[in-house]
DNA sequence: TAGCTACTGTATACGCCATACGAAGTTATG
DNA sequence: CATAACTTCGTATGGCGTATACAGTAGCTA
């Protein structure tokens, strides 16, 4: 057994460079990680993350669960790996704009289009930062559109993990809540209305259903806001929560909310004015010192 | 069985609020949702998140797993009434500050301080936005620091939304750093440096191991954005993340890193900076056109 | 050509998980 | 007191990730 040169890279990471010798000997893998990830990532399009058990993925290859576990150290691992490979689009990705704002607010928009286009990254145990090599790659664009502004590089990679942050959260928040509303008008159908726990604990969901797969398929659900508000206007009363019951009672009928997908623009601009107020600053201390 | 008046709230959301009659008959019972709750967040506490079984915390309470199921009625409506109660402290905030400013970066501050005390909110499997009583104090709260702004209530809420976005995302990506590195520095020191799949399938963890407790109890692992430099400096190669190589490679032995705290109110004061530029904007176009 | 050896997929089994079901015990109310 | 309501317990089910042992295949070396 040969020492490698470098050390064993920590958890999958090795894998997810596909850093491992391929092996000559035996027979042909009719397996591949290849495979495998694109079986596992299919079931999590169409089930949700929850869908996604070793034994399922194994099944759809037609093969037993164990076999996976040859290409695949464990379960974690898989994961990771398909959350690599949903950043795949990162590798041709070319960002246009004159100014590093209309960069910067591009690549924000295509990390959100990319999460919209697998939801299941929301759903993901987050066990690690990413750092597959597209995501790495995507956070180098990232650094890329932020060429020319001066700014130091450790500022320009907070910059970026602060709108990375931000875009997850808000698609997590976006998809959380279709997926609540959807299940609460399932259960407010079927729900016996009994008085005690019992009513509430015996029929909301039968349990083997694998984790609601209707929403996390691809999109659904147009009217989440207005349901959401009006469940706030079921919770929250005037004396304890003003000015909530202030905002769920304003705006009466019309008045249409805005998206999830405006929500989030709203916040990105906010966040691109306070880097624009950093990057003038920084450039008016420099002129006046300018070999600071 | 009386129906009740207003439509069931949907998951477990009445026990949030709540709103479930008592029952008189029967005996007494020993156990309550506050004992059960209490008993769950302990164990998160000791041993994160993965150590909360529902049989677990049966056994705490000297009762058997099913006796919770008459208290709570899913696992999943447990978590939220950890998560609700972590937000307890939400009650009786004062929130401090002359300015808009100030008050909203201190609210800000208390969430991250909130999360830090109990850091297994990061690895709750997000199923629902928060919408327990003490979650929507603590709104009510942050609203409370934007009186007297002008904006719109719409955009209060927002704002308020962005910034337990970042708060969250910017703690969990903290704590998720600091468990991969402790967890790499385990397995670099007793993985066997074998060649291919199995090397790396085998040996890294027992498997029975619930969870990685360590560092998920309080706190850990000083040293972490150094260990993440190194990691990226044996990924990224020169040629293909130029930026990244770069910035991994600047700081050679001195400039000591940031600690989580301090990257997380760098980007705050960012996005502090966007939400002024809003305010000032807006109040500029109020006064062109007062009664607009 | 023979055999060693690395490598592949399979079968079986373990322990843990959430939770459905029904029986037994306890108490306020008729 | 009797009964209905309610809590708790024992048992059981089906799913999960994965450790272990095994059998077959094919390239390398002799």
């Amino acid at each position: 057994m040969p020492s490698p040169e470098r050390p064993l890279l920590p958890l999958g990471l090795d894998l997810l460079w596909g850093r491992r010798e391929p092996g000559r000997r035996g027979p042909r893998p009719s397996l591949s990680v290849e495979r495998i990830v694109a079986a596992a990532m299919a079931i999590a399009d169409r089930d949700g993350l929850g869908g996604v058990s070793m034994a399922r993925v194994a099944t759809e290859l037609g093969v037993t669960a164990m076999s996976l576990y040859h290409h695949v150290p464990s379960k974690d691992a898989l994961l990771q790996l398909m959350w690599n490979d949903s950043a795949q689009v990162a590798r041709d990705l070319v960002i246009e704009g004159d100014s590093w704002r209309k960069r910067l607010r591009n690549w924000s928009i295509a990390q959100w289009d990319m999460i919209e286009c697998h939801p299941w990254i929301t759903q993901m145990p987050v066990a690690s930062p990413p750092l597959g090599p597209n995501a790495l790659t995507f956070v180098e664009r990232g650094l890329q559109t932020l060429d020319g502004t001066g700014l130091p590089g450790a500022d320009k990679l907070r910059i970026i993990g602060l709108l990375s942050s931000y875009a997850l959260s808000e698609a997590r928040m976006a998809h959380d809540a279709a997926r609540m509303l959807s299940q609460a008008g399932r259960t407010a159908d079927t729900a016996p209305a009994g008085t005690g726990a019992a009513g509430a604990s015996g029929t909301t969901t039968p349990g083997t259903e694998p984790a609601a797969p209707e929403t996390t398929g691809t999109r659904a659900t147009p009217a989440t806001s207005a349901s959401f508000e009006a469940l706030l206007r079921e919770l929250v009363d005037e004396r304890n929560y003003p000015r909530l019951y202030g905002i769920a009672w304003s705006h009466e009928a019309g008045e249409q909310n805005a998206d999830e997908r405006e929500e989030f623009l709203y916040g990105l601009d906010r966040i691109l004015d306070g880097i624009r107020v950093l990057i003038e600053e920084r450039a008016a201390r420099e002129q006046a010192a300018p070999a600071g």
